[in-house]
DNA sequence: CCGGATCCCGTATGATACTG
DNA sequence: CAGTATCATACGGGATCCGG
């Protein structure tokens, strides 16, 4: 299907509704931590403490959460490692690496048009305000 | 800072963390409603009205919610035919056509990976369970 | 036809404290 | 270090009624 896929504005891209696994990666991309999570993890493994670092703001409870979610589609892998003290290791799986070009995408698109959505909320603001 | 950009694997994408856009594509794409309107104005515009039969399961409050949104980002245009009874047209401007292509790939993404998703989900949840 | 106003609920997220 | 448990809160989203 990807590759048959050049004309958007003529293909019906959605036509299933709820249940063609579009839904569930919306809810990846847009929930607050897992896009900020995969970029992390891009370069390489990482420890749980090491991600608390380096995503900024993330709770522990909220990065345990993110990192199952993303474990139990298959994106990203853990290896626990039996020392004193404990070591946990995540790392991206195949299909999360693959995840991480959809990313790009996402945020290259995003800074292209950062501007003009910004001055196009401003605009429309002092409009509805006046 | 597009076209530089190839490799995602040695960019750190997000350096900027909440503030540099990305975060306002991530809620529209991540919202329940967003990206099947878009898709439904891609191949042309359309009424209120139309919208509505177009996106199965839609509120009235949530398509307004959704359109208002994407006109405040300047991805959708609203045009009002004053005539009894009163007729809206919404249809996408360029920014937000060129957000079909993202979308785009966010379908492909999800369609190219659907199975194996599933398949490590239920892998995933057997094992948690037992 | 278009959409604003109101009420209500489920879930995502956050803060904090506690364990192996 | 790497979590889990609990409580509190905010926001998206659904249902419904009303108005231009």
């Amino acid at each position: 299907m990807s590759e048959g896929h050049t004309d958007v504005t003529t293909d019906p891209l959605v036509s299933c509704a709820e249940d063609c696994g579009v839904r569930d990666v919306q809810d990846r991309l847009g929930d607050k931590w897992t896009v900020h999570v995969v970029v992390e993890l891009a370069p390489g493994p990482r420890r749980f403490r090491e991600l608390q670092r380096l995503v900024t703001g993330v709770s522990q409870r909220m990065l345990t959460l993110t990192l199952r979610r993303l474990e139990r589609d298959g994106l990203v892998s853990r290896t626990v490692y039996p020392t004193t003290p404990p070591q946990v290791e995540y790392a991206l799986t195949e299909t999360g690496h693959s995840m991480t070009h959809l990313i790009g995408q996402l945020v290259d698109w995003s800074l292209d048009h950062r501007a003009v959505i910004a001055r196009a909320r401003e605009e429309w603001d002092t409009r509805t305000t006046a």
